[in-house]
DNA sequence: TTTGACCCCGACGCAACGTCATGGTTTGGA
DNA sequence: TCCAAACCATGACGTTGCGTCGGGGTCAAA
């Protein structure tokens, strides 16, 4: 036999036998006087059960362990390595699994694949207001941040926390005043934006003191420069005016 | 933030952001007077948006396509992306289903991994009238070696074949006539070769003869000189005379 | 004698980083 | 004030199981 017939009789290519050489687990058999090797049934044999090895999970390496020495009281040992190879399997199903969970969700909610599937529709609730691609970019990086900076413990309440904005009663307000806010640039006044923020505070107050009785308190003490941080380069002056407006205004409004 | 902070706010080595930035898909940040790169919350933002996707199985050199135009008619494209990352899934899963098929087979035959789990409680079935590892092991050998010949589909053939060789009422008369081969040897003499040989034909040529009538033919005609190089290069002499013996006479045999 | 169809060896490529090796910078504490 | 620890940088090799050139000999049939 030379290299061809023996990678069709076992399956494999030429290349699989010479790196088989290469590493060591397949012994290199002599040449014919040109050079060619010339293989016996015996290394296609031992190709076969390397096959069946590597089809359980075996590491090549590790094949020749099994390969030249499986008598001495190998059910031991091959009870260990079942053990190792199906671990390994359970935690590869485990990552499948998850993945597949997310997939599905980002299916359901018809999001973009790099947004947390959970607040898709929230996203989505708004990005109809959103009065250009740029700015509903905004909102969609920010919600990565956020949702990112809040942990997984805190995800579920940043759901809460949106649902609450986005139940029936408090969506048109909401999307009221991002519209306005959204709008908000030079050619604002003065005046406007100080309407603006007091509208959006006695607007949104009662449904925050609400949402604060209801102990969905997210920490975000730590994350603070960040978000400060963002709003300070991706949005217009004016927004960040009126941004730092409405903190005041809580903070005093928060005093009582 | 420098490139460890970013590192753990990301939830990712500093190792990972140098290949991002080398396979270029994320934008090398200026740097300060001491050469250190800066980064901002947007960097961080990237990142994250990056991990979301290769959480759902996204390659890497694809996240720029999905991360910097992802508004234009995105919506047929994400779904494409996820038919093709659930395929890729699906395929694995499959792949696993097997692997854990065959370890759990391998595990209630109690075989070694190198060996089709199908035949492994006929192997040990022999194996106990072996008298030597030697033998044992040119057992399995032979085994897996036909086990590959038949193929798939001549598998459960092969299966059936065993069954038969194997059922109480032949079981006794085959392991007699497999230890009297085990042993023959330079000691036997000629006469004691033929008397096995005719006891052989004549306590299992019934057997043969049902399991021909019930269509179990294995077709090795193409692997015949495979089988016969395995004989010739593993057998002692006087077991390949037997052999080459009781094919003579099962050949004459079946003429009638 | 010219094709194909074999054979050989050597070496780079892949995917997503881990892990040195080597050297400069900054900072808090003895 | 000086040192150790903890940052930063670049560069390069290692991992896994081969696929895929590139360059060059060998052997059969036409």
């Amino acid at each position: 036999m030379q290299s061809a017939e023996l990678a069709s009789l076992a399956g494999v290519t030429v290349r699989t036998l010479r790196h088989y050489h290469q590493i060591g687990i397949l012994p290199e058999p002599e040449r014919a006087a040109n050079g060619y090797r010339r293989y016996g049934v015996h290394d296609l044999i031992r190709v076969l059960k390397i096959r069946r090895l590597i089809a359980v999970g075996v590491p090549l390496e590790e094949t020749p362990r099994l390969l030249d020495e499986p008598l001495a009281g190998g059910s031991l040992e091959a009870d260990a390595l079942l053990d190792r190879l199906e671990a390994e399997l359970m935690s590869q199903e485990v990552r499948i699994a998850a993945q597949r969970a997310v997939i599905r969700r980002l299916r359901g909610e018809s999001g973009a694949p790099d947004i947390p599937p959970e607040l898709g529709r929230f996203l989505r609730a708004i990005s109809g207001i959103a009065p250009s691609r740029e700015m509903e970019r905004i909102d969609r990086d920010q919600t990565v941040l956020l949702a990112h900076l809040v942990g997984e413990s805190g995800l579920p309440q940043l759901v809460g926390f949106l649902e609450r904005l986005s139940a029936p009663d408090v969506l048109p307000t909401l999307t009221d005043v991002a519209s306005r806010f959204y709008h908000l640039g030079q050619h604002t006044s003065e005046a406007q934006l100080d309407e603006f923020v007091e509208d959006l505070v006695t607007s949104l107050d009662p449904v925050l003191r609400s949402l604060a009785e209801e102990d969905f308190a997210l920490d975000l003490s730590n994350a603070t420069s960040l978000l400060a941080e963002y709003s300070a380069t991706t949005l217009a002056p004016m927004q960040q005016r009126a941004l730092a407006k409405i903190g005041e205004r809580l903070d005093t409004s928060s005093e009582n």
